[in-house]
DNA sequence: ATGAAAGCGCTAACAG
DNA sequence: CTGTTAGCGCTTTCAT
């Protein structure tokens, strides 16, 4: 662009809107640019400002329908201030997650925000931390000195317990996702709370965790049915469980709930 | 690192697994770059291959289930080959994704993969095409010269509509998400041309198109049903909707469906 | 207000 | 096998 007129590193300075270029410098700079189809080089100047305006989002699996929300949030804060995001899926797997940490390193995004695979250190998480800065959402850190943001799942799982219980129900019942973990046992725990509060018995039998599948709600309620023993509401802990618990008309005409 | 011992490009080399290095000096260089907590910069790579193993994907709305699905496969298919993506939520504005593309090109990424938010062609796409390669997903480009990769929805909506039929349903109806949408309308075709194959009666009060939300369900059937007359089956064009046609326990009780 | 020059950290010939 | 030398396309002092 700069054999147009006259110049080069103003042509930088018009493209930055720098002060020290004539207006009518600048206006022309820009509309020979246009038309040469000309776009600035961003690699290039981030590897000069040592800053890329990237960040990494990385992910257990955007197709859980928890997750896009979050990176939707993540994107609509970062676009605001000029910033990218880099989508990653590790799938579950621990191992994934270190590649993609290793893969951003690389790629010098100049900020992380992890949902992590597992309650278990990364090693590579922890390297990277002293040289990238890493916000942990969804689980938090092992090491608590750590940014994190996470939800109150405690309150999530009284607020929804006393939505029902509200509703007029007294009889409700409990099924979750995940054996053994931690957002599971929270809201859990923010359903007993409820409960209790208003005097409501807790039945055992009414509680189930299982996986994090649609079946798991189905045989839930197909359980509590045969046995003709079943609670008037229930609190899905999650909505692909819950999406399990939702009565539907059957596709197959044999199954009957 | 170079200080470490000896050489400089020679670690460029070593971390490039080019041949011409002896592997005990690339073992040496690889321990100390471990040790050192360095990693190579993609950024100034990037500048010089012209290339940055990264793709754009621009999307309406990562929170519509349908494209998590669509982004964790091309995620997918993108690490397998080396690539990372940039995640773009155009929330459905044209303007965002001109935005994007903008930025998009800016970073000087190797491809982009776009589902257009409009049917009408966007200046900003038509310029980005002879710099980066561009193939549309979801809905075809309006010059049919360039690449996309689209659903054959009139073939969804025939196997829909005949799985219902196989089933044993006679009387089908069909419900979707936004007018004047060439998605909807081939769906809705696909359905009419199984229904015409089967010998079956296309009621055309038991077809209505509504918006992309689960009122649209939720409304369909329960005009159906106050009416009295109803099909004995539906076919719900997309997820969202679903979610609205499939009966749920009453939250607050004063609803009887 | 603008040009000149020095890099950013790395790759890619080209020599040794 | 490994060191030297040019850049990649930009930003940023430092002059002018």
């Amino acid at each position: 662009a700069k054999e147009a007129h006259v110049s080069f590193a103003t042509v930088s300075r018009a493209f930055n809107g720098v002060y020290g270029v004539r207006p009518s410098t600048r206006k022309r700079i820009l509309e020979i640019a246009e038309r040469l189809n000309y776009t600035p080089n961003g690699i290039a100047r981030g590897l000069v400002r040592k800053q890329t305006k990237t960040i990494g989002l990385v992910l257990p699996d955007i197709t859980n329908p928890f997750y896009p929300e979050v990176a939707r949030g993540i994107e609509e804060g970062a676009t605001q201030d000029g910033y990218s995001v880099f989508l990653c899926n590790t799938n579950w797997e621990q191992q994934r997650q270190s590649q993609y940490l290793q893969i951003l390193a690389e790629k010098r995004v100049d900020g992380i925000i992890v949902a992590p695979v597992a309650d278990t250190a990364d090693p590579q998480l922890d390297r990277l931390f002293d040289t990238i800065p890493v916000v942990y959402v969804d689980r938090p850190p092992q090491n608590t000195r750590r940014s994190y943001v996470v939800i109150d799942n405690v309150r999530g799982g009284f607020i929804a317990t006393e939505h029902l219980i509200d509703a007029g129900y007294r009889s409700i019942g409990f099924v979750g996702g995940v054996e053994q973990s931690m957002p599971v046992d929270e809201r859990l725990a923010g359903f007993r709370m409820a409960m209790e509060r208003h005097g409501l018995p807790i039945e055992d039998r009414f509680i189930k965790i299982g996986h994090f599948r649609q079946e798991t709600g189905i045989s839930y309620i197909e359980e509590l049915i045969r046995q003709g023993d079943y609670p008037r509401a229930v609190f899905a802990e999650n909505d692909i469980v819950a999406l399990g618990v939702i009565p539907r008309p059957a596709p197959t005409r044999d199954r009957l709930l």
